[in-house]
DNA sequence: TTAAAGCATAATAATATTTGCATGTATTTA
DNA sequence: TAAATACATGCAAATATTATTATGCTTTAA
């Protein structure tokens, strides 16, 4: 059982454009530092922060080649999570329907009072 | 088709562990703010302040009831959201098979050098 | 063996997030 | 109508995140 305080810093590591676009393209083969400072045109400093920063909280990892360094998808959630974040819904969650408990200030259970 | 932007805003908002907390009792049913107080043991204001996040983000929404309001999820994403944060995998995604493609410098496509 | 390529690190500045505290408003009850 | 309940708002402090710049290390190529 991974606990949920883990997944929510995997959330926290995620949640950034620069980086879900780095793990869009993880997702599409191997890449090196270098391919990432073509791609997303930002400096490399800050593509190695953000790849330094997925690695620390185990997202992706890499191997040494040469002088790459050529870094590949690790957390098993990513492809999932890629997929949810492109999810269509047709509408909202309803409404619960006006409000026969909450009118009476008796909710389900133990409303205080 | 929603954007990406969108769904990486509502990433940001979901990734703190309070909030999770919240979406997670509202996944049972309808709470007002004096109730979240209770059972997540922080300040009203506090409580206050991130149902205002989550609701200016699309996530939440409410109805008053008396002097009371009255949460509830909105956001149709939120159910299989908190699903997968607790979905288990058996195993990491196996590093690519060492390194035929890399090892050339030829990156699948169009690897400069 | 020098230079360049590929990447990391450190320090700083800018910005965003989060919390705490004090206070304000509306609704209900006494 | 005064007090209490339920909640929001504003502001400041603390902290976290992000990007920039300069620099350093290692490996390869000339």
């Amino acid at each position: 059982m991974i606990p949920l305080e883990k997944r929510i810093d995997l959330l926290r590591v995620i949640a950034h454009p620069i980086r879900i676009r780095i793990l869009e393209e993880l997702t599409h083969g191997v890449k090196c530092v270098s391919d990432f400072e073509d791609s997303l045109d930002i400096s490399q400093p800050n593509v190695s922060q953000h790849l330094i920063l997925l690695r620390t909280n185990g997202v992706i990892d890499f191997f040494v080649d040469g002088r790459l360094k050529c870094y590949f998808l690790k957390e098993p959630l990513i492809p999932d999570m890629l997929e949810l974040l492109k999810k269509e819904y047709a509408e909202d969650i309803p409404a619960p329907a006006c409000c026969p408990v909450t009118k009476k200030r008796t909710y389900p259970g133990e409303r205080r009072r």
